[in-house]
DNA sequence: ATGAAAGTTGAACCAACTTTCAACTTGTGG
DNA sequence: CCACAAGTTGAAAGTTGGTTCAACTTTCAT
């Protein structure tokens, strides 16, 4: 409703410091009230979900006053919003350096996926946030995944160029990507928020099944 | 709030007609006022969502008044679990007698997530449904998962029991049937609500990867 | 035909939130 | 040290929408 998908440049920057249009802090103090908001929002949206949060819920646990949200945000939604962009980020940059020792281009899909069980398992508030944004804040939530199945194809592209694994057209090259996006989200809610197998155990499972599939 | 868990068998028993407890129509009159209540619901659920949907807009697009909700359901959570049990049988009624051609396991894994590719392309809400019922009908979306993900893994294990695909034990039988879940699950959402690549060629991609893997 | 059970109606009640705002406090640059 | 911008406060207004209920209508078994 308070939404603005158009405001591309100037949106993409302001968020990097994420607070409503033009509600970005100017001091110290503003900055640190923010991060208040942030973390308590975090931790209201994580426990009750997004309909049976509230902005008095947030305020509260933040111990600021209600009118203080509406000096960073415009809704209960943008403060929302503003916690999907900053998980993902958080995702991607847990996930990342992990890569680093990958030996090969499969190797590195099985890193990967450890380094986001070890990540789910510690933070199971992440698929409260990026699943809810299916509903709240559609835009964030395509984002996240389209985002994160570029970055799988881009990896599955360079091994095929290494000649690793078998080449493939850009849609069959999208189809692994998904596949492979949509394993790890499933292995993350049933091993790591539901259950805590040992993530090790679980991506050296998936990798043989990557590697050389289930035919005898 | 106001579900049951507990109550197996006749809880069971009365969710073949899906009403609360104790508010199952008794005549045809009832029955046929329930139908229309039902379908009304999933219109505006799929539309709109669970938080921004509401009960006025259900008894409107339903044409009954606001109280006959009450007569068949004891809130607007009611509803929408009643409706997420609904949807996780037409998507298991759907795919089901697709799998009788298969030639073998793997065979009925890729005639498995064609029939789902069809039938979500053809019925987007159901992402809405369920998706949702993460955070609306927790014990429900659980359910789902888990009943397919069973499903799932019987096939998998009979298909080891023929010698078809390499056998597993209980753990890695379970990794490998959530991971064809999740997969088919994403695919679902790119392939079939956001885009409508033909299943086939989606579910063909797939196979190859599920029977050879990625490896050269 | 009749009366009791089943079903229907919608105004009214109410609890819960979001959002606004004018007064007040804090911090800082000149 | 002071003036002004930035930030904070919480009471109160306003809205929304779920739920109740007593009166009314329809159905159907006897």
């Amino acid at each position: 409703m308070t939404q603005n998908s158009n405001t591309s440049i100037v949106t993409q920057a302001a968020s990097l410091s994420p607070a409503s249009e033009g509600k970005a802090p100017r001091t110290a103090r503003g900055e640190k009230t923010l991060r208040k908001i942030l973390d308590a929002a975090l931790g209201e949206f994580g426990e009750k979900g997004f309909g049976d949060s509230s902005i008095v819920g947030i305020t509260t646990r933040a111990k600021v006053a209600l009118g203080t949200f509406y000096t960073y945000f415009d809704s209960k939604e943008a403060v929302f919003a503003a916690l999907v962009g900053d998980m993902s980020k958080r995702v991607r940059d847990h996930v990342a350096p992990a890569l680093g020792a990958a030996r090969d281009g499969l190797d590195a899909e099985r890193l990967a996926l450890e380094a986001y069980l070890g990540f789910v398992a510690g933070h199971k508030e992440v698929y409260r946030i990026i699943d809810e944004a299916e509903f709240v804040d559609p835009a964030g939530f395509r984002a996240h995944y389209e985002t994160t199945a570029s970055r799988i194809a881009g990896r599955l592209a360079a091994a095929a160029g290494r000649g690793e694994i078998g080449g493939a057209d850009d849609f069959a090259t999208e189809v692994r990507a998904w596949a492979i996006m949509g394993m790890n989200v499933f292995l993350g809610l049933r091993f790591g928020v539901w259950g805590n197998e040992p993530p090790a155990a679980v991506a050296a499972e998936v990798n043989r099944l990557l590697r050389t599939g289930l035919e005898v």
